[in-house]
DNA sequence: CTCAAAAAAGAGCGAGCGTTCGTTTTAATA
DNA sequence: TATTAAAACGAACGCTCGCTCTTTTTTGAG
């Protein structure tokens, strides 16, 4: 028998922060590998450079006056590039939108994953319930982006999108129907794991409602896994 | 001692529509009278009419490419009227927004105010919970737009549609207050207000889930407020 | 029915959009 | 250091945008 390191507290945000997988470099490295079609740059030192400029760049300018309304020149004004080296990067500008979709995709598969990984379905919850939240804290303009520019995407992109969320519910409807020993008592399966996903949205879709002093995001953790434990429990 | 009539069942949806104020035409009158600065026709019956070719035909693009990549040309299309016709009924662009911001905070203040001319908290609660959600949903092409495309509107108009949400969260809070004896021992207030507002905002944000067959929004409703009132009493 | 005012029509305008491409600069290799 | 492939540049292009304005049609009170 092993002897486990048990946490004597909960996970805070800043316990999550240190263990965090996608700081900025990696993050972008990933995107240019899983997107060279899209990428007409063939150095990644160069490619990731750029990309840097252009997303932040963009989540700059897209929460105040949205996607469609950001021109290129805008894009050029704020980055330092020229036309010729936007364009090499990202193609079109489409693609500005594409490949936020493949970040997002990208974290939540693995948050996913690694939450399958756990074999005590509670914990697989929290750390479903926790890292979703965390994670689409510190990709906030990632998170946000995708959920107001989904209907700027090409249309089968927009598909994926949705199926994002829904994949999303479907594996925390899952969990808590596991926890549910009658769910026939209870409130619906789905209808908590939705509750949940809006919980989770609410915070990185609303940034002017949060100015956030790090601590708080522990503590509306903490209500959110409260209730959900209370409302899987009759 | 007055006999009231009290209702043997919960308000459903169906009751809730029977009685609602704002169907189209009226509702169209009043933003005519309420944006007349606004609008260029002077005689309500043509306003009336063009206002809502141009709305439904805006509730129909919108969803599908966003509000800034709606061209006056595709507006045109699907309305059957003339590039003058438009611009005399609604002057600029812009106001297309603006005037769904006015009609979305008509019917919000107008609930509010329903909700506090109730004196028993908890049936107050209940009151603009199911109000909201139900109005949300007959009227779902107005705060989805809003919701949506608050990005779009001019600056002032941005802070208005902000405060609007915080005002609905405050009235909220303030119910849910009422009803705690001990604050200190269940979850706050705000959070509680924060998530009923979240909920509902869910069903009308996302109508590509909720293909719904009218029963399933008044069990929503129910699971809604069950989910409240387990929170509030302890 | 008359006729002035209101509404509708739609061609046209200039600004600004996303994108292209011929050229220049930079970086890595031999 | 010479060579060459990659990256960066930015003026120019064709097009579409929101909007205007003159002309025509419709409306309704007298």
């Amino acid at each position: 028998m092993t002897i486990e390191f048990v946490p004597a507290r909960a996970l805070t945000f800043a316990d999550f922060k240190k263990c965090f997988d996608y700081d900025e470099d990696r993050l972008f490295a990933l995107l240019f590998e899983r997107n060279q079609e899209l990428i007409g740059i063939r150095r990644e030192k160069f490619a990731v450079r750029n990309l840097k400029k252009i997303f932040r760049a963009t989540f700059k300018l897209v929460p105040k006056i949205g996607f469609q309304a950001m021109s290129l020149r805008d894009l050029l004004a704020e980055t330092g590039l020229s036309m010729g080296g936007v364009y090499l990067t990202i193609t079109n500008k489409d693609n500005i939108a594409i490949i936020v979709k493949d970040a997002v995709t990208l974290v939540c598969e693995d948050l996913v994953e690694k939450a399958r990984a756990e074999s005590d379905p509670a914990v697989a919850l929290e750390a479903l319930v926790k890292g979703y939240l965390y994670t689409s804290l510190l990709l906030q303009p990632w998170f946000y982006f995708l959920y107001f520019e989904t209907r700027s995407l090409p249309l089968n992109h927009q598909d994926d999108s949705k199926n994002l969320e829904r994949s999303q519910v479907a594996e925390l409807e899952r969990l808590i129907a596991q926890l549910q020993k009658k769910p026939e008592r209870g409130y619906p399966a789905k209808f908590l794991a939705t509750m949940i996903l809006t919980m989770v949205q609410e915070r990185y879709l609303k940034p002017w409602k949060y100015k956030q002093p790090a601590s708080t995001i522990d503590a509306y953790a903490d209500n959110c896994l409260r209730l959900i434990h209370r409302s899987i429990h009759h």
